[in-house]
DNA sequence: CACGACATGATACGGGTGTACCAGGGAGGT
DNA sequence: ACCTCCCTGGTACACCCGTATCATGTCGTG
């Protein structure tokens, strides 16, 4: 049979075998049973590869932030060259909303490793990122430039509003993924509080 | 023992004994068993008094709505008489926002509940109340009222606003029961950009 | 007073869970 | 050629789950 396996290999389709199930019926339908079931190996596989679910938890989570970095920085990239500090905002709110069916696989998988984290706030410990300060940071530092520029009202606060729109576009997704509203419907709304928030006063 | 007893009182108390291990532990933690721990009861009242598991998550859920309801109206009752339109928004939103004790514990349970309905997306149907829309309305209405008082620029609009706070503030909650940020930070932004709404242009 | 409906207790059943254990087979190095 | 180690399969264990069953005590009502 197989010898000298490409192990990172394995674990990419294992750990993607662990978000596929994760987004189509949440985190806690997968288990290492029905992971080794979509993954097309068996148990015995995922136990070897990760000798616990904890492990494997993390690691998918790890990948799964990996995924969404990728999708942030192609939609940064598609954002025109040089990229303006309203396309870089518009860029990044946009790569988070679930528009399309890739971002709101990402977007539905982020929200079941939200509530896990609710119930077992270690797990957060044990995953160091806390990417979402750092977009903040980000989004505030592109409001500042505009500002700057006189595209943006200088009476804004470039830290709140940042925050703001970060906290509106995460609210706007937790309303698509409900089915409340259609992911079309969330990007009107973005960009219609983007149009008002960069225009000359 | 008891005879005759009030089933009503029993059933509420079987039931916010889930809301209560929903909130610390979160809802896949709350079996029956844990369920009936927590109510002081033994496994079979539990049974006895909601035949399923479903039909007590579905009790517990309306239990819920009619709290954050009971809040709301008591913010709102609290924004002074008459209410200005600005003061029913500011109540609406805060109300929300989990900012002490009560409103985290609701919120979080709130959270618990929505990926509940994400990966069993049936359990909504059984459940006829779409709350958020009325919310989404309800706002809109005093937004535009206070539009034509003068209180807010005449070129907002009042159903995009509208559904802006509401994914603000739900945003907001999330990253407070993240531990992103404070309750009082959340109440920050949020007040900065109603003040930023409410401001004469 | 007796009977039947209500209320409660203890326990069993089938199934799913994460993890552990035992066995073997094929390639690499010596 | 043999031995060792990486890889894989099958299966067992202990536990928890939701639900069902049997039994019993207690009262309201006839």
């Amino acid at each position: 049979m197989n010898v000298r396996v490409d192990h990172e290999e394995r674990r990419r389709q294992i750990a993607e075998a662990l978000l596929r199930i994760a987004d189509t019926q949440g985190l806690q339908s997968a288990s290492m049973r029905a992971v080794a079931a979509e993954a097309g190996v068996s148990l015995r596989l995922v136990q070897y590869y990760f000798a616990t679910k904890e492990g494997l938890l993390l690691d998918a989570l790890d990948r799964l932030g990996a995924q969404i970095q990728a999708r942030m920085a192609q939609w940064i990239g598609a954002a025109g060259s040089p990229p303006t500090p309203r396309g870089l905002v518009t860029a990044v709110l946009s790569s988070i909303l679930p528009t399309d069916p890739e971002s709101r696989r990402i977007t539905r998988t982020y929200a079941a490793y939200y509530t896990l984290v609710l119930s077992d706030p270690e797990v957060l410990e044990k995953h160091g990122t806390a990417q979402p300060d750092l977009l903040e940071g980000f989004l505030a530092k592109q409001i500042r430039a505009a500002r700057q520029a006189g595209e943006i009202d200088p009476g804004k606060d470039p830290e709140m509003t940042a925050a703001g729109l970060l906290a509106l576009v995460n609210g706007l997704g937790s309303s698509v993924l409900g089915g409340q509203r259609t992911g079309d419907a969330a990007l009107a709304i973005l960009t219609h509080h983007l149009d008002e928030l960069f225009r000359s006063p």
